[in-house]
DNA sequence: ACGAGTACGTACCGGCGGTATGTCGTACGG
DNA sequence: CCGTACGACATACCGCCGGTACGTACTCGT
């Protein structure tokens, strides 16, 4: 990448000299690699060799750019998150009803969770690999804060009613978690998922407050979205 | 077989010699010292010669009575819910309301969650080192099997209605683990269970049936034509 | 009493995470 | 233009740990 620039204002302005880009690519290499690995073998079946290899450099490549196994876990973690989030944080901030962006939303980030290396690495190793509260900590720039921010903003439309913002926000994202992990090792994935939005609608449906419901608009308009099969009257 | 009645009543009833006792016994102490370890450092972070150690024997003998560190783990696991079943049982097999029953059912589910056995090696680490298939085949005879069969009692009580009886129910197993973890973490845990248990009442009692309790009338009448098909499984 | 089998202990191997050290090229000051 | 300091790796090696092979003492049935 940018071969021919040759010393060009890009390199000036940026202050990144070859030598930086190389190491950079290395890096880079390191990190897909390592979401390769550890999304296929998990973190204790994968080797710190195999993860060089891969990247066609040797170990000590590897332990000059990260400080040790834990470390390149993180970068990979912080790679998927990463990845997720472009995806996700528009669909979420996207103007509209409120309930709608919702449900829209709680839609999107089961799609997401269906992603082997989402689930792997991120849902199932990282609590363990990093330790549960290294694990909320890094989530709250990720997943776990868009979904609160989603709540937050039914709650604040006057949309559904909870006890603890947190806490419901801490609940529904261990009940996703949980969904992702079920409809990504059934057999009829596809189903699967449409019964969980269908179970989730269901239960979210239950906290709408009598006057959100009253209104009519939101309730036809998410019976249309939610799905061709469920809901008729 | 059944040899003289030279030996103790004890033996003759078992039909187990001194020398199988002495065996029972080293196993079910390396299987504490197992629990203990796997409680305080994790799975990764356990030795097996440590295991031994604590147990006053040697690795000889931990390879003697497991095939290896994951057997090992398994009967750790087995262990700790075989403990936490004991009490659990009783509660929810309690004749009585549904309702009440299945609360304190829920209450009785999060108390043993707090344990922190139970917490790391079944809730955390089972489903990583056993594999989600595996650790979801194992949960189906302990505390899963226990939770399906409450929701189960409920909606055939016409308590409550879902979509599906096995996804509603391990979106709340999901939760509930999650919620153990934390309130395990929490810096005031008797708080945040209260509020724990406050916002599942909450979500449940959004599943109740217009004539369990009456709250939103149109809401009901719109639900009541999605799940006319609640108990399919 | 004596072979057989059980319940361990002992010694060792291979793999893997981590470290210490060497090497080569590039940027930089004089 | 040249030496030099430093960054980006490669190589060699160590210690720990899971797993295996084998030895041994004790018991049990005949």
């Amino acid at each position: 990448m940018s071969y021919g620039c040759e010393r060009g204002d890009n390199d000036v302005v940026t202050g990144r000299s070859r030598r930086l880009e190389y190491s950079e690519s290395t890096r880079q290499a390191l990190v897909d690699s390592a979401v390769e690995l550890f999304t296929k073998r998990g973190y204790a079946g994968t080797s710190l060799d195999e993860v060089a290899k891969r990247a066609r450099v040797t170990k000590g490549a590897l332990y000059h750019h990260f400080s040790g196994k834990q470390a390149l876990f993180e970068a990979a973690f912080d790679a998927v998150e990463a990845k997720v989030m472009g995806r996700l944080g528009e669909i979420v901030t996207a103007p509209g009803d409120p309930w709608e962006t919702a449900m829209a939303g709680l839609r999107a980030y089961i799609q997401v969770c269906l992603e082997s290396s989402y689930q792997r690495i991120v849902i199932h190793e990282a609590p363990v690999v990093m330790g549960w509260e290294r694990w909320r900590e890094a989530e709250e720039h990720f997943s776990f804060g868009v979904l609160r921010a989603a709540i937050e903003l039914l709650v604040d439309a006057g949309e559904i009613e909870v006890v603890s913002v947190e806490i419901t926000t801490r609940l529904l994202f261990g009940a996703l978690s949980t969904a992702a992990t079920m409809i990504a090792s059934a057999s009829d994935p596809k189903k699967t998922s449409a019964d969980v939005v269908a179970s989730l609608t269901r239960v979210v449906h239950g906290l709408r407050l009598p006057q959100a419901v009253r209104l009519g608009a939101e309730c036809a308009a998410e019976s249309k979205s939610s799905g061709r099969r469920s809901r008729h009257r």
